[in-house]
DNA sequence: TGCGATCCCCTAAATGCTTTAGGCAAATGC
DNA sequence: GCATTTGCCTAAAGCATTTAGGGGATCGCA
């Protein structure tokens, strides 16, 4: 009996795969195991459990999605900064939809400080840099942001603004517009 | 053998209690069986399969929650409808988690299309009426709407924004003047 | 190269959720 | 009072999760 080579790493990123192309609830052990043409016990050597699995999918899914938004603002400052930020967000959900979903489970605390949720949330106030916003609006601002682009995403995914005029191309295009000049002209309390 | 007195009605209804309690990810035939007592193959006289009884609950929470929006609007205009549909929107997640995940289930297109999701959208383009918006700035500002409300709300609950300052109240807001601010002077193309 | 230790994947089994098929008894209507 | 309908049942199959324990493959080291 020759070995499959399942490694931890191996698992997750072919869960990950699975998720984008069945949906995250659909990421099961014995899913896993057919694609490894392994039987299930055999995938707890080297996962605690299911939910194991999936906290692994969401931590991928955070790296990825920081990684890029960190190419992306390389270079970039004020309304750039922010487009292309909010560019990666959206791309990365539509081409990984499961991966985002699953960026999108809740983890536990002291994972979550572990994670690159971290990275996500100090590049979100680095765009802030480019306006003119002290504490505590600029937490204020990272917070509507995430909230924009997150609700925005999942609302898009979900089908929300298909088979609507006017496109989601454009719309999305007019709340970045929008969001550029709110943050040029935050109102004061 | 008395009978239980099963309806469609209460099942959604148990599963919706079952889903604020445990997480909608709980509510289970089996789970709701015990609740009521009774063999989980008789509820099969009543829901097609576990889906459905999902589905029903999404559709009972999006009924509720426009109840309480419509109600929440009248005598209403301008920031004051904003900051109540906001709230309404905001207070039902938090008092009711499960219903609120439900309600953001995707729907088959034409299950949305029979559903209250519909109310929803035509209340929140009212409000807009209290702003100078026409075509096709009111529809981008509806979707942007959508997305900050649903998007703030998601992350507060998923406990984004707490252990930190400022407190989630104070931001939330904040994001309700930035918007109103935002409507108010909303940038042409 | 040989050998012991470790690791990887296995079989087996318990538990729980979903779903279908078919049956009996209680409630309903005439 | 009887036939029909309805409501809940038993039974059984399928699939996912998880644990326990075993044997063969592989690796480190003499």
């Amino acid at each position: 009996m020759t070995r499959a080579g399942l490694t931890t790493e191996r698992l997750v990123r072919a869960g990950a795969e699975l998720a984008d192309e069945a949906g995250f609830d659909q990421v099961t052990l014995s899913a896993l195991a057919r694609r490894f043409d392994v039987k299930v016990a055999s995938l707890y050597s080297h996962l605690k459990n299911s939910q194991d699995l999936r906290t692994g999918i969401a931590l991928l899914a955070l790296e990825e999605l920081a990684d890029r938004a960190a190419d992306a603002l390389a270079g970039r400052s004020g309304k750039d900064a922010l487009t292309a930020f909010a560019n990666v967000y959206r791309d990365y959900a539509r081409e990984h939809p499961g991966r985002y979903a699953a960026a999108r489970l809740r983890l536990d605390p002291e994972t979550a400080a572990a994670s690159a949720g971290v990275r996500h949330a100090r590049m979100t106030r680095a765009i802030l840099r480019g306006y003119d916003l002290t504490e505590p609006d600029q937490t204020h601002a990272v917070r509507m942001l995430g909230s924009v682009f997150h609700g925005y995403v999942s609302l898009e995914l979900s089908g929300g603004f298909s088979h609507s005029e006017p496109d989601s191309e454009e719309t999305w295009s007019r709340v970045l517009d929008a969001l550029d000049a709110l943050l040029r002209n935050w109102p004061a309390r």
